[in-house]
Parts: C-alpha cells; structure tokens; sequence
DNA sequence: TCTTGTTAGATTGTCGACAACCTGCTTGTC
DNA sequence: GACAAGCAGGTTGTCGACAATCTAACAAGA
C-alpha cells in the first residue's frame, strides 16, 4: 500500500466557520479594536442562532483577540503601544529559541517550504495585496515554529501571530500604503539556510524589528489622540 | 477622599463558575486524561441547561486542557512525555526571561509577596496538603511573570502552568506520597533577592529541571503501559 | 442645579426542545 | 460464517424563547 497523507476532514460545524469568519473580520481590521459585537446582529447577518455565535466569541476571547465583560457584551481588544511592546519583547525571545530548536532538524523539506513560502510573499507583494502580504509574511516566519517540533510553543506562536497580524493591519490600513519589499526576506531566507545559527537568530531579532518601530510609532500616535478626548 | 482599591466583583454567569469547577477537576486530576466529558450527564449534575457549559468547555479547550472533536465529544486532553519535554523547554525559557524584566523592577513589596508565598507553600507542605503544595509552588514560581509587566508574556505562563499543574498532580496522584521538601524554593527565594541575576536564572533552570526528571519518567511509564494495549 | 429613584428599552445569559450526526447492533443476503 | 444495509439509541450541534441584567432617559425631591 502506496504511503499517503490525507489531510484532516473540514470542520463541518457553523461554530468553526463563524469563528473563522469572525477571527479574518477582527484580523484584517474590518471590526476595528474596541468595537462591540452585537450577538443578535451578528447573528441574523449570519443566518445562525446566537448559541454557535456566542460560543465561537467565547473561543476568540480566549484567542486573546477578543475580550468579554458580563451583561455588558464582548468587545475586539484595545491596541495600546505596550500591548505592541510587549508582544514583540516575548516574540523576539521565542524566535531565538524556535530557531535553536529548528535548526537541527532542517532537511531539504524545509527548505522547499521555506523558498515556497517566501515566493508566496513575494508574489502577494507584487500584487499590492496588503492583507495577503501580511498573512504570508506571517507564514514564512512561522515555519520555525512548526519545524521546532515542539507543540506547545507552536500554540504560543500562533496565538501571539493573532495579535501581530492584527497590529500590522491596522497599521497597514492607516498609513494606507505598501509595506516595504521583500529584500529583509531575503538575507533571512538565506540565513536559515546557512550554517551560521547565531547569525540567523541575531538576523531574526533585527529584521522584526524594523517594522516594530513603525508599528509603535503608529501606537503611540493613537493613544496620544485618544488621550485628548 | 482617602485613596481607596476595589478590586474587581465577582464574574455572577454560570459560565463562570463552570469554567472554574471544571478547570478544577481536571487541574487535581478528578477528570482523568482522555476522559470524555459528557454534557447532558455534567449539566444535570451541576444543575445548569447545556448552553453555558458548552461556553465554559470551548474556553478551556481553548486554555489547552480539553480538546473537542465536532460531534464525537469533549476530553481531557492526554498527556504524552512529549508534552512534558515540550512544555518544560519552554518553561525555561520562559523563566529566563521573566527574570531579565522582573529584575530591575523588584522592590520591598515584590521580596515581601515572595515570603508571603513562599510561606503558603511551606504551610502546605507542613499540613501534607499535596493538591495545594502543587498550587502554592506554582503560585511563588508565578510572581516573577506577574512582576514583569508583559501581560502577553503573563498569559503565556498562566496557558503553561495550566498544564504543568495538571502533570504534577497526576504525578503525584500516581506515587500518592508527599512532593519533596521546600528547600529548594528556599534557595530559590534567597537568590531572587540577590543581586546575581545569572544565578538565579542558572538555579531556576535546574531547580524546575529536578522534579521534572521524575515527572517525565512517570509519564515515558504511562506511555509504555499504554503501548501493550 | 444636583442628586436619587424609577422605568422602558435593549442586550446578554440561560433554558428546554429539536435536528444532525455517530456508533453499535441487528437483520438479511450471499 | 462473512459482509453490507439498515435501524435504534445516545450524544452533540443548533434553534427560538424567556429571564436577568445593564443603560439611559426621565421624574421627583432636596
């Protein structure tokens, strides 16, 4: 018998759709931070009864993206600069390690993945789709967090991913203009394939942190604008 | 106006409450690893309808203790050495870098919150309460995450310290005789509050790395027993 | 004018019932 | 006896309605 590797079974239940179409909604920006979700709306706008809405709000919730106070409803997170701050501290540390634990583990698989993925970048670059870049942006970094071979820090990244995606989107959106080519890609793609570890940590750790002061920037102006209300 | 703190009232919902009792018998091992949690049956028992407990599980699927698959049911999630391999790496790391930010930040208060949890699990080791030793450990081992200021990096170690709580416990179910005695937090407390922040670090990392030898023996032991099956 | 009590409307939290689905057993056929 | 089809029981997923709670507007009193 032929080895062959079927791919999981969709989920076929409403909840996993709304999430999912909830979670693209708050992450691409369309519901911006702070914003209330109105369950009866939602739901009629749907087509689905509150119960499936209400317990995929209470799965984004624990995503971290959404937050939900009693009797007063549920509500996208607030972008404050420490918030941006201190996700990038903790993203910086799990990538040094996520590149420790991968590195021993590549093999030509990661690789073909790794120039797969940036090509994806790539090409979402060329065609100015701003959301797509970031996602697959997202993705490329990513690989080293599904090579570490390490569950429960995949978790940790993808749930920390949320967060990030949603920044850069909003920061995307408001500046309202392409994100910078893909050369930082480039010399990082090129590192995770040569010999030097080091490097390629102290690479991920500068690379990030190029877009990082932009997006604080961008923070800190809206709190600054919100505090003169 | 005498400057006065209220702290936040009680979340009054069901759901609440439910996410609390159940966290807590699965956390102390009532609800066994891969054990399928059945609504109907758990609603009658709780007296409550099925809608707020079905809320309360997707959360702690979530939280990473549960795990759900669509129209088959709701389990405790299994517990593989890997996990534990994984889930200890991370913790490390994790402790590393809870030191670097706490350690600037420590004040009077911070070396009196340590004594008063180092006291509580001290307390609970004298009444042999091994539920609540595991606790209160977790707790003294939590202060440098919750003195850090990240709350990303917070809720990182609160997802992680839910599984590590629930492998000790099972652990200790296991051997059923008291966790060794405190005098390894008492170097640790000591070196908190020293000015070595290398060795408090070095000393985190082996500290935790002592009962995790033990704990992953027992696990590789479950596995094996698991495998003749 | 300011504060306090009341009330109406809207929204969230909870409930009981129904629909969709899975599993294991039975039945019938070869 | 082996195997497939179909049925029965039980469990999860979803629905619509009701209860509890919050908010804001309004009225009454100091």
């Amino acid at each position: 018998m032929a080895k062959l590797d079927f791919s999981p079974i969709a989920d076929t239940t409403r909840r996993a759709e709304i999430v999912a179409l909830l979670r693209r909604a708050i992450l691409t920006g369309q519901l911006e931070p702070g914003q209330k979700l109105n369950e009866l709306r939602i739901s009629e706008q749907m087509r689905v009864s509150r119960a499936p809405l209400r317990e995929a709000m209470r799965e984004l919730v624990q995503e971290g993206i959404l937050t939900s106070i009693p009797y007063a409803g549920t509500f996208v997170i607030e972008v404050t600069a420490k918030d941006i701050v201190d996700a990038y501290s903790l993203n910086q540390m799990l990538d040094e390690f996520a590149i420790e634990q991968t590195w021993p583990q590549r093999d030509q698989r990661f690789f073909d993945e790794l120039d797969r993925r940036h090509e994806a970048v790539k090409q979402a670059t060329r065609a100015k789709d701003t959301t797509r870049q970031i996602e697959t942006a997202l993705q490329l970094h990513g690989l080293i967090y599904e090579w570490a071979d390490n569950s429960v820090l995949l978790e940790t990244w993808q749930r920390l991913t949320s967060r990030l995606q949603m920044y850069f989107a909003l920061h995307q959106r408001a500046r309202n203009e392409p994100v910078p080519a893909e050369d930082l890609h480039e010399t990082y793609v090129t590192l995770l394939k040569d010999s030097d570890m080091r490097a390629a940590q102290r690479h991920a750790r500068e690379h990030i942190g190029l877009d990082f002061e932009e997006l604080l920037a961008y923070a800190r102006g809206l709190e600054t604008r919100a505090s003169k209300n």
